[in-house]
DNA sequence: CGCTAGGTTGAGCTTTCTCAAAGCGAGTGG
DNA sequence: CCACTCGCTTTGAGAAAGCTCAACCTAGCG
């Protein structure tokens, strides 16, 4: 699978520690809670490409992102894939599969160069018996992911293509009114695949949303004007 | 909103507490939790069509259903609504807006005649520090959502219309080959809404589904072969 | 300077939606 | 007891959204 590298006892843990301390999906954990992480489990690095999970697998590890973004993708019998969700770094993906010991719903794809924390599920369940923080976080965790898989439903719903675009671009845009201008970090395909459509569908939505006063060069994107944006998306914007 | 009937300590709670522990999502509480939930909480009884929450209203209370079924419900802007998923009796349902306190992702209405415990949101999660079978509980019924709904997002991205149905039928079918038959005890509309699709669209997917050995008489299905459907299917099923 | 991979554009087709009309079943009043 | 009505479902025809396949464009790179 990759590089494996579990930590010996006496090796220098400080700079992934710092990545849990400074990440804001870990950082209520506390040093008890992530002492035991350590404790448990074995650092991996990944580069850009590999799967870390096989959709269908029955879980053996839980896996913390600590640097690097990972995509869940979910393939039919027949072979075709989709992307159901891009999760950053601090991310403890396909928790639910773990905490209910039933197959993964997906794998779990390296989108970038990765370095990640895998805990083998029985210390992880007795983590959650032995450390209130390390519970709250996973708690919170998957309350959010809840939230964003409740809201890409909608999204898949009640948007069409287009809007379903606004809606990403909304999603990473920090203002709510005015213009603004921002970076998308992947490319076409991919978001194509995580909208539910084809990259050609994107192409022309991308040509559509110049009606709606967002321009796209390369990766950046301008909008004129936010709130006049959310108003044609539709919905409230969740994540 | 409806008839409100608060525990004055001395009622019989007896009734309520064997809903609790009959229920195959909560049976895992224990007498303590039970106790906290009784104490803290109100029951509620609710006719079929009222609306418990609306989406975008911040959370006040945690539901827990003891009887009946739920249907998240979710509106874009300009009034469009859709089904996100229908819950049955046993669940906490909204949770993770309740847990990160904020804003209820959808509706709830009550699609049968409903009884309810309501929490507030700050004794729940008082609730959640102090009794360690609330909290495993509560973890539980969130790792099943977040799988519901991963499941609902591969469907829509990955399946047509009578696909879809198909999927909805084998989720409620016991068996995993031969032939099979099973009820329904959704109306067409809201089956429709749930699968993302109109009632038209249900109407000829259903028809569809002939070819694949399924015919429909009212609200029993009759499945020739359960394997292949599961292979007209196309995705596993989850839930 | 031409290749290659990713992205866009165009044309035709498939799926699903919309709108309208017809079918059907359960409950009601004559 | 029967015709009627109301609500739900099905069917049909046309429109719209999105997909497929093919061609073309463009930027980075050997």
């Amino acid at each position: 699978m990759a590089t494996t590298k579990p930590y010996p006892g006496t090796s220098n843990t400080q700079p992934d520690r710092d990545l849990i301390r400074n990440n804001p999906y870990l950082k209520t954990l506390d040093n008890e809670a992530i002492d035991y992480l350590f404790q448990m489990g074995e650092i991996r690095n990944h580069p850009k490409g590999d799967v870390l999970i096989v959709q269908g697998e029955d879980p053996k590890y839980l896996f913390i992102s600590l640097k690097g973004k990972i995509a869940l993708v979910a393939r039919r019998a027949s072979g075709e894939r989709t992307i159901v969700e891009m999760l950053p770094s601090g991310s403890m993906f396909l928790l639910s599969s773990v905490l209910l010991r039933l197959p993964y719903v997906a794998s779990a794809e390296a989108s970038t160069d990765m370095r990640i924390l895998a805990i083998p599920v029985d210390a992880f369940m007795k983590g959650l018996e032995l450390h209130h923080a390390l519970a709250l976080t996973t708690l919170n965790q998957m309350a959010g992911y809840v939230r964003l898989m409740a809201s890409q439903v909608k999204q898949l719903k009640l948007q069409n293509a287009s809007e379903r675009l606004a809606h990403h671009i909304l999603a990473r845009c920090r203002k709510d009114h005015g213009a603004a201008i921002l970076e998308l970090d992947d490319e076409r395909r991919v978001i194509a695949q995580r909208l539910g459509m084809t990259p050609e569908s994107l192409s022309r939505s991308i040509a559509a949303l110049k009606d709606a006063g967002v321009v796209f060069d390369q990766r950046t994107v301008r909008i004129d004007d936010v709130a006049r944006l959310r108003e044609y998306c539709g919905l409230e914007i969740i994540d």
